[in-house]
DNA sequence: GTCTATAGAACGATAGAC
DNA sequence: GTCTATCGTTCTATAGAC
């Protein structure tokens, strides 16, 4: 449901009441528990609707890449642009799109174990997929190196995709307003140069405290 | 209130309630509003408290390493470790820090006009100092470029600490968890390296629909 | 300043007529 | 499959005793 997402999106699964969806969408509160079990329910089919297919257009233009380039590997940066590409323009197609990678990228931050694991099951094959091309294009750097800067780039991205007002922040009002196009690359160029470069220093002094330790709760 | 603190951070603002905060912390509900003026006002005060540390930590650091380098500019590696490190410092900190910059990263996803507002008073001179920095130390480049890029760098920290677990989606078990010292080094190799990249392929093709809430003025 | 008690509204979910 | 009606719960916020 459309409603569902722009309301998803704008105040987030908690903020948003399946009245609030209803009014929106003007239907019957209880055709939504009818068509959908519960409002998780109705989160993850609004979800899974454009994840699927902003998922196969990255691989279809990963695949495209690496074969553009074989028998070498693809350049990180259009392994990088093969990612990142498909969800800025599925952004542009219209409201509707636009809305979707907001709520998309709005779930990311999401600590709700069945959200989570959710997102691993819809997009932990392709992104393995990426981590893969990626990891072969940077043989000469520590697979825990990648891995982490692959996260990175996916937080840069999200984070411009998620609330798009919040770049005032940093432009403070300065900043004319940027198109898609010039930001993909901006992402790309910033993502891609971040993922090749040096690791020079490699600290190594292990402390024992991480941030990583996952805290499931329930 | 810290068990505010931590609900916040792993519920969300919506997703707690004033209640769960009540019997987490074993106190009265009135009295959360006697203290506090609402919810959101306690959200407020729960953010105030530790952002001020943080930000002075990060504009000292910032200081030192200009001081350091002149009459040159700080480099752009030591002006992205004076506002990146004092973060994953904090969280390193004891549990308490670690929850307080997961809910930081967390609120900069939220899209409610008075919690964006309230992060623009907060934040708003730090980064301005900080993206002063930055534009000094890359005058090559335009600085609508260094500003998003600038905006990019913060996602990627965001995405880091907002959500701990996460980085299982694009490591998927393989990865043997990593120290905060390796991390925050990770964080700022990538910041830089991206911050540092050549502008090369400047598209220009404008296109009118843009991501970005303002519209261009011509 | 801290409590009990409760107002007043909104919530997710379901039952059952049609 | 779509409706009305409602259950049982939970919510923020406040009033008033101590």
């Amino acid at each position: 449901m459309d409603a569902a997402e722009w309301l998803f999106a704008d105040q987030g699964f908690e903020g948003t009441s399946i009245r609030g969806i209803v009014d929106a969408a003007k239907v019957n509160l209880a055709a939504i528990h009818y068509h959908f079990r519960s409002k998780e329910a109705l989160l993850e089919a609004v979800l899974t609707r454009r994840i699927t297919i902003i998922n196969e257009v990255r691989l279809k233009r990963l695949e495209f890449a690496e074969a553009s380039a074989a028998p070498r590997s693809a350049s990180v940066e259009e392994i990088v642009r093969a990612f990142i590409a498909p969800t800025v323009e599925f952004a542009q197609r219209d409201k509707s799109g636009a809305t979707f990678v907001q709520l998309m990228s709005r779930m990311f931050t999401e600590r709700r174990f069945s959200l989570t694991d959710f997102l691993g099951r819809k997009f932990g094959d392709t992104i393995g997929r990426f981590t893969g091309a990626l990891l072969g294009a940077l043989p000469h750097l520590p697979r825990e190196v990648v891995l982490w800067r692959t996260f990175f780039a996916i937080g840069a991205m999200h984070q411009v995709l998620c609330s798009p007002g919040k770049i005032d922040l940093v432009s403070r009002g300065l900043l004319e307003s940027t198109s898609n196009d010039e930001l993909t690359e901006y992402l790309v160029q910033f993502a891609a140069a971040g993922l090749c470069a040096n690791s020079s220093s490699k600290p190594s002094k292990k402390k024992s405290k991480t941030l990583t330790s996952r805290r499931r709760n329930e």
